[in-house]
Parts: structure tokens; sequence; C-alpha cells
DNA sequence: TGACATAAGTTCACTTTATCAACCCACTAA
DNA sequence: TTAGTGGGTTGATAAAGTGAACTTATGTCA
């Protein structure tokens, strides 16, 4: 599907995936440390980590010869979904909390525990649902899970009492060859 | 599972879940535009919707009476998964752009066009996989999911070549009784 | 008056995935 | 040589997803 939001759900979307990034993240390495600490079948477990594997996420390197282990690490790629899963989690803090509080914090470098903000990098204001608004790119085409860009951002709107959408497409500065890629 | 990022998963993780949630974001409410927008299959998106409001994240109402037509809309929990849409959409045009470029782009309310960061509240610094560690909270606990804060948070280490989690549990401030609820 | 259209689903046969439990293989340590 | 460990396979069963057709209530055109 011609979405990016599809694209990573494709990727990192799949039942057990997330929890399986978060655990490398949390410095878990080997096969069985990930199966035991997460309960998932051992060959759904080889499945999840060869198609994380494929798509660049998590890197399987050897530990040791004679034995060969393995070991599994986040890639850059990997490291770069860890923010996503700070907002996922703090989604769940908020709307979801286990009984009993939140079972994890996040402290940041600069020492003090915090809950992750999404940003505007350029003005450094919050970027929600009321302050961000979507429009068509470069790639932009029609077909399942696009159709919804082409009808309301071409502007027509249709009169749907709530459309964030079309009246903001003019305002869209030129330039719109690539996204930047910060850090 | 006794962890937020599950939590989350399980009311956010299903197939079309964030798909079905970007598109009520972008402005589409009935449910035969979600059904061809999506080609997703009618009854699975009737028990996608029907998930969604027992979560309490999207509102079914009627529109109209003779004969009753529903609007499906994002509640305030909805809206709030916004910006972690945002994130993964984000890493999706990063790591796995479609050809030709992203198919949609974000601009602010400030005017610019930008790519969403995930920053820390008190200092505006970036929280990413560098920059963030994990620590038990309040609702800490055994189990599957949790052995993984059990055991490395306990700051026993175990000697792995990267925990960036042990050394730093001194470190977390008091009165971890509840997070910051922001917004 | 009848024929057709629309919105919002249901029902059903079929296919694809996930899960659980058990097994396998190479090697090591005692 | 016997048992243990790490990293998987294999195969039966259970759960989910898919596509197409059907339903219900109503409005609209001719």
């Amino acid at each position: 599907m011609h979405c990016s939001i599809a694209q990573a759900v494709g990727v990192l979307g799949e039942p057990w995936t997330p929890l399986i990034l978060r655990d490398l993240f949390l410095g878990l390495s080997r096969f069985d440390e990930l199966a035991e600490d997460l309960g998932i079948s051992r060959n759904l477990l080889t499945r999840r980590l060869e198609h994380l594997v494929a798509a660049g996420v998590v890197e399987r390197r050897p530990y040791q010869e004679r034995p060969v282990r393995y070991a599994y690490e986040l890639t850059q790629a990997g490291r770069d979904v860890v923010p996503a899963l700070f907002t996922l989690m703090a989604w769940g803090d908020r709307w979801a909390t286990p009984p009993g509080g939140p079972p994890a914090l996040l402290v940041h470098s600069c020492g003090e525990r915090f809950t992750p903000v999404v940003t505007c990098p350029h003005c450094g204001g919050e970027a929600n649902a009321d302050t961000v608004t979507p429009v068509a790119g470069p790639g932009a085409a029609q077909g399942p899970g696009t159709m919804v860009l082409a009808a309301p951002l071409a502007g027509a709107g249709g009169g749907r009492e709530s459309d964030p959408v079309g009246h903001l497409v003019a305002r869209v500065p030129d330039g719109l060859g690539q996204v930047d890629q910060g850090q």
C-alpha cells in the first residue's frame, strides 16, 4: 500500500514485533532470552526475527563460533524505531495504564523523568492532531490507502464538517522533493 | 501482559487499526468510506471499529435518523494517538519510503513542513535510543514481558556489553507515583 | 407503483496465520 | 557417556482474515 504508515506497520506492526524491539532495546540479545521473556512460541520468534533482519531493522551477528551462536541487535533503523516505541508507551500509560501504575518510566540524559512529546523541530511546538496538517507529498498517488489524500487534499473538501486538510494545500512550501532526514 | 507498550499494541496494533485511525484523522468518518479507501473486508472493519469503540479510541455517533446512519470519530484518546502515527510515518518515510518519495508531508501550525521529533519536555532535547533510559516504575512486576525489567533493572547487569540500564536505577528521582500526564 | 440506489452492516465458505508442544542438531562440560 | 545449552524445525490444531453475496431500512427517480 502506498502510504508511509502502512509501510511502517508492515515492518513493525506484526503481533510481537514491537515487544521484540523493546526487549532488544533493553539489552536482551539472544534467542532464548527473547523467547523466555515474551513467552512467544519459538517458531514464531524465528519468523519475526527473520522478517526484521530482512527489513534491516535487526542484525543477526555470530558472537561465538564452535558452536555458532547468534546475537540479535538493533541496526540504526532499529534504533530509530525506539522513539516511536516511547510515544506508544506514553499513550499506553495515559490511556491504558496497567493496574498499579506504569511498569516503566523514562529518564532523559538531562536527568529528568519525562513523558515523551512529539514536536516540530523548527519551532519546538507540540505536534498533535490540532496543530498538524498532512498534505500530499511527491509520492502521492491514487489507490487503496491514498484515495483519502487524493480526495480531501485535492482542495474540494466536500463540505464535511471537520475537514482539517483541504484549505491548507495552498500553504505548502515549495521544494517538496525530499523530507528532512534529521540527525 | 504487564507493559504499557503491550497495552498500547493490544489496542492499536491490530492489522488495520493504524490505517483506520489515520483515515479518521484525515477526515473520513463513514463506514463505506473507510471500507472503500482501505480495501479492507467489511466484516473485519466492523470488528475493528467495535474494538476501537470499546477501547474508547473511537466514538460511533448517529449523524442522521430515518434511516439511522453512523459516523465514526476520534475521541480524545484517539486524537492522542495521532502523534504516534506521525512518528511511525516519519520512520516509514526514512527507512521504507515508497517509490517516488513520501506520499504525504506534515505541516505544523507554525507554517513549516517538518519531520516530527520526539523530545523531552523538560530540556527540549531529543529522546532517542541514545539519550533515554527506562527504569522500573511503580507498576513494575515480574512475568512475561517484564522479566526483562526485573533482571537488568535490578542493577546486577550481568556484564552484557551494552546494558544501558543497570547503572542508572539509582538516579531515578523520588515520587514515582504517577507519570506526568502532560497536556 | 415499481425499480434502483445508499449506508451500514451480516453471513458464510475459504484461506492464511498463529500457537503449542515436541523434536533435532552441534557442540560443551563433567 | 551422559546430560545440558543454544538455536532452531516440524506438524497438528486453533484463531483470524478475505471476498462475495445477502439483509434491512429508507429515499429517489420516472
